[in-house]
DNA sequence: CGCGTTTGACCGGCGC
DNA sequence: GCGCCGGTCAAACGCG
């Protein structure tokens, strides 16, 4: 366990500056000058492990999946839950986020870009370039979701349940290790996720997904029985599964709901949802899928009443 | 042959 | 305007 990440930096773009100014409890978030970020820092410790904050509000199965009704956190009625789209975390030399990919939602667009880019140079046509520059400039205010976890594993590529392909690698500067890109491979679900590992400390696998899952259940694969752990009729993802090869031990790695919103904001849920829907809602989507019976085996008893958060506790 | 990866090129955003 | 950087494209390639 490296020192740096008993502290965990969290950064977070605010359209409100007004939340989360009221924070106790061991956390504290810094405004930053000259921008709309925050830091948010904490130090916490459940149990004697050392807790990761994944940094999201937004649950990890609401972001893997489009059962959550998170676009109705994006109307412009609660600023404060908006807060949840585009967080960072420092963790690689750059930070994670990047306010720019946020296009791909629409229309499963990333698949035509290119060919569209082609035509355009080849037709000349100044006018369908306006009108396309003027629509990504629409487009840039609207931010996929995104929810990241980090992961300790010698495997880069965690098995959840889904079919990704990779269609881009990238050097991430000032770390020796690159960045890989990959997309859901199911037609037209315009979920991304992105991979690297920390350069603080490599054992670390961050994974940053973007978007939701258009689809009930995870497309069908040759050579894996991952389909046979979603069943038709589940509404939440499976949550990454240790590979045969993976050769960390698994008590490495464990899997708990986070204790929902509340450990950031010192206990005030109001900063963070106004609506108390909001929070029935999520309750709700959780026993939806403790009904299932396929979480009790996850999640500790100690957490009956949070959401999945997928937050990842490693033990020294 | 189909599917996934690799990798250099390209693009847009952003800071200076 | 320029350069840097993150993200994406797509042809080439590899593999089962």
């Amino acid at each position: 366990m490296s020192e740096e990440f008993n502290r965990f930096y969290y950064h977070q773009t605010f359209t409100d500056d007004d939340q989360l100014r009221n924070t106790s409890g061991g956390a504290a978030i810094f405004p930053h000058s000259g921008d709309n970020t925050f830091t948010f820092s904490t130090d916490s410790s459940v149990n004697g492990l050392q807790m990761f904050d994944p940094t999201s509000y937004v649950t990890f199965t609401d972001f893997l999946h489009g059962s959550a009704d998170y676009n109705s956190f994006k109307d412009g009625e609660n600023p404060a839950v908006e807060a949840v789209y585009g967080g960072e975390i420092p963790a690689t030399p750059n930070s994670l986020g990047s306010s720019s990919a946020s296009e791909a939602a629409e229309d499963n667009e990333y698949l035509n870009k290119g060919k569209k880019k082609k035509k355009m140079a080849e037709d000349g046509e100044e006018s369908s370039k306006k009108e396309v520059k003027a629509k990504k400039k629409k487009e840039k205010k609207q931010r996929e979701p995104r929810f990241v976890f980090m992961t300790k594993s010698e495997v880069d590529h965690l098995d959840d349940g889904y079919r990704w392909r990779k269609y881009g690698q990238k050097a991430v500067k000032n770390s020796p290790y690159p960045r890989s890109y990959y997309r859901c491979t199911t037609e037209k679900c315009p979920v991304k996720k992105r991979l690297e590992r920390s350069f603080i400390d490599p054992s670390i696998v961050i994974t940053t997904y973007e978007g939701q899952h258009n689809h009930n259940e995870p497309a069908a694969r040759r050579g894996d029985m991952a389909g046979m752990f979603a069943p038709p009729s589940m509404l939440v993802p499976p949550l990454p599964q240790l590979q045969e090869n993976q050769s960390f031990p698994p008590e490495l790695l464990v899997q708990i709901p986070h204790q929902h919103l509340y450990s950031y904001n010192g206990g005030s849920t109001s900063n963070l949802y106004h609506q108390p829907q909001t929070l029935i809602q999520h309750q709700q989507q959780f026993h939806q899928f403790t009904d299932h019976g396929l979480l009790q085996d996850i999640i500790p008893p100690a957490f009956p009443n949070s959401s999945i958060e997928t937050f990842t506790f490693f033990s020294n």
